[in-house]
DNA sequence: GAATAATACGTTGATATCAACTATATTTTA
DNA sequence: TAAAATATAGTTGATATCAACGTATTATTC
C-alpha cells in the first residue's frame, strides 16, 4: 500500500510539539500518580486542592482559568474531592450564580500528608531530567522506554 | 482557618513540574485539536494514525510503547477510528494473541488531508512560543491566559 | 510432555477532558 | 423599567486515562 502522505509519518512524530508534550505529560503524570497514590490522590486532584487551599474560598471560573481547564471539566473534577468531604462548596450570598469552592479540615490535614511525598517525587525528576531546556527533556523523554 | 500546611500552596503550584506539563498539555492540545477539528480528528488520533501509517501493520502493545500510553487506553482509543474505518484490526495468523491494527485507505486518503492543517498549527506555535528551553515554555504559558 | 511463567490483550470502574447545549442570575442598554 | 447582553455554572455525549482483574496463547522449565 502506497502512502501517498505530503510528509513521512515518521517525522510528523518526531517534530510535533503536542505529541512530546501529551508523551511527557503521561509519563511524568504517571510518576507524581504513583507517588501520591498512599494518600488516594491524583496529581490533578492534588494540585487542584492545593490551589483551592490558596484562594479559599474560590469559584469555579478561576479553578479552571488557574489550571488551563475547561470549566465543565473542572466542575466534573470536584465532585470526587466533594463526595470525599475533602473539600465543600456553596452558593456566594453576593451573587447567587456563583459557587464557591472551599477545602474542609479533613482536605488540609491530608494535603499537609501529601506535600511531602510531592517533594519527593519532585526532587526526583528533577534529578532525572535537567530542564535545561525543552528539546533536552524532549530528547531525555525519548530515550526513556 | 489556619493552614498548617509545611509548604505554602502558592509555592507548589508554581515549582511543580507536573502542573506546570499538564497545564501546557491541555493549552497545547486544545489548539491542535481546533485545527484538527474540520477532519474530526482529535492530537492524540492523529498522532496514533500518523504511527500506524508508519508502522502499518502494528500491535497495539507497539503503539502503547510509541506512545508512553496505557496499554488499556490504546486499546479504547482505537474504537472510534475503527468504528470510522480509518483503520482496521485483525488478529496475527503467527501469533493468535497478537492483533495486528493497520491503516485504511479511508484513513490515508484523511491523514493526507489532515496533514497541512497540522503543518499550520505546528508553525504557529512554535512562533509563538520560543522552545529556548523549558522554563520559558513555562513562563510564557503562565503569561497566557 | 506437563506445570509454570511470560506475553498479548480485553473489560470494568473511576476519573479527566472538552464541545455543545441549557438554565439562571446579574449587568447593561435603550 | 423592560429588553438585551453578559456572566456563572450544570448536563450530556464522546473520547482519554489508568489500575485492577481476568482470559487466552505462547514460551520456558523441570
Amino acid at each position: 500500500m502506497t502512502t501517498k502522505l505530503p510528509i513521512p509519518a515518521i517525522k510528523i512524530s518526531k517534530e510535533c510539539i503536542c505529541f512530546s508534550l501529551k508523551k511527557a505529560e503521561r509519563l511524568i503524570s504517571r510518576r507524581y500518580d504513583e507517588a501520591l497514590a498512599p494518600f488516594n490522590l491524583r496529581n490533578g486532584q492534588f494540585s487542584m486542592l492545593t490551589y483551592i487551599s490558596e484562594a479559599n474560598p474560590v469559584n469555579i471560573h478561576s479553578i479552571a482559568d488557574f489550571l488551563n481547564m475547561d470549566r465543565t471539566t473542572t466542575t466534573a473534577a470536584l465532585k470526587p474531592l466533594e463526595k470525599r468531604k475533602l473539600i465543600k462548596i456553596s452558593s456566594s450570598k453576593e451573587d447567587s450564580r456563583v459557587r464557591l469552592v472551599s477545602i474542609t479540615s479533613l482536605g488540609i490535614s491530608l494535603l499537609a500528608k501529601a506535600i511531602p511525598a510531592w517533594e519527593k517525587i519532585q526532587d526526583q525528576i528533577k534529578a532525572d531530567i535537567h530542564l535545561d531546556n525543552f528539546t533536552k527533556l524532549k530528547d531525555q523523554l525519548s530515550l526513556i522506554h
